[in-house]
DNA sequence: GCGTACAAAAGTGTATACAATCTACCCAGC
DNA sequence: GCTGGGTAGATTGTATACACTTTTGTACGC
């Protein structure tokens, strides 16, 4: 397999972002597993850009959380960020704020687009509820379709700022859906029932209810999540 | 009065952060108006550093919503944020949300550091009361008082996530709030009401009712922003 | 055998050089 | 007078060189 290159094709301006995209999937779907040091020269190399571009990605991933600076090293260096119960915790109820508001907005949305709004979730969470069913769950369609049920509100409705802050903080709680969605896969019915109380609230039209039925959905899957961490332990940690 | 000098006294290392909070102390406080653009050789020589740093805190600018990427240029040039009465609906609406979550942690605290905070919120509360009644409004005072209430909780209780999210968003209101605050003066006085809510619900122990108190606080405040921008005008904007 | 000191290697911070691209201006032609 | 094209200047993107710091390995002394 040949090295990936950010610079063969890739146009002026756009190498940080490429490896920003290829570090994040790494991370993402752990093939750079959490605690890993990260070099730049590394990455530039393997790459084939200069550390410039580098430095642009790793600093956009550290905002973001993916990767932090090492504690107790002096000199700044930085490390795939761990995976922790207690991250996730707190990661997922910041989701669920996040979502939450997305959510009140959608139910303020005007009638017509509310209407559409509500048919498309419907049907995502009714492709989610059969799939679930499955004898033998697929996991990557079971983890795609709720991801998209989140997001077509998200999208639908959220603000540009709002948006961004989504745009970084989900993905991250990726790390932990991802790692884990093979035991969770079970768990998925209760969410299809929390799923439905999320579209019904919408299209009743009651923001505060349609806010807290995203919150709760994400805080039993937290609830959920952190059960299955405690039973198969942490990972990245020394 | 001599030119600023980020690299003077500088450890190795501080320069990007340096040049961070030069800059962003002069966007908040308005000295860099909405909408100017940001030329990175520039601002290099103006503060004695080289581009490198630089365009690290101009990342950590643009990634925190102080500066943007300018729409219509095609090679990335980048300029102030502007203020929008639009942007700092979504915004306050955001801190809303992240600053309820932190009080809803801050509920869930033992007892004894709980009976602490209130005690502290409860001075800091009756301070900024004394302080809006005053003939003539010290404006920073007021500003200064307002924001230790809302840090004192955020710290107290909110994990490092949160803190972080809090710490990217939160100056970014301030903008707004400084650049309004002569005019808002008036208002503070509902705000002290609410506070005193705040601190009830804190104290008595039900997480969702302190998560409401300081979102209809954040609310309110979005409102009564928002009526004085649409009076004065928008900043920032051509 | 263990610890300490010194040397070498690795890695990051900063500056700078160079290339690509965009902007602005000016002049020619209509 | 207006429009179009071309050229010079400005500004950013990328690479690289160098300095400084930390880490690691090794050899020597105890």
């Amino acid at each position: 397999m040949k090295a990936a290159s950010a610079a063969a094709v890739t146009a002026r301006g756009a190498r940080p972002t490429v490896v920003y995209h290829a570090l994040r999937e790494l991370i993402v779907r752990g093939q750079l597993a959490p605690g890993s040091r990260i070099v730049e020269t590394e990455v530039a190399s393997k790459l084939r850009v200069s550390r410039t571009p580098v430095r642009g990605a790793l600093q956009r991933l550290q905002h973001e959380g993916y990767i932090i600076d090492s504690p107790s090293l002096q000199q700044s260096r930085q490390s795939v960020a761990p995976l922790t119960r207690e991250d996730a915790m707190e990661l997922f109820s910041i989701v669920a704020e996040i979502e939450g508001l997305a959510a009140r907005y959608a139910t303020l949305l005007p009638v017509a687009a509310r209407e559409t709004l509500v048919r498309e979730l419907t049907l995502l969470n009714s492709r989610l509820d059969k799939a679930s069913r499955a004898k033998v769950p697929k996991h990557d369609l079971l983890y795609e379709l709720d991801e998209r049920f989140h997001r077509r509100y998200v999208e639908a409705a959220a603000g540009p700022r709002l948006r961004a802050l989504h745009d970084a903080v989900k993905p991250q709680a990726e790390r932990y859906e991802r790692l884990y969605v093979s035991l969770l896969s079970r768990g998925l019915a209760p969410s299809v029932q929390e799923h439905a109380a999320i579209i019904r609230a919408i299209r009743g039209g009651d923001p505060d209810q349609s806010q807290r039925a995203v919150q709760t959905n994400w805080r039993n899957a937290a609830t959920r999540l952190g059960q299955v961490i405690t039973n198969v332990g942490e990972r990245g940690q020394w």
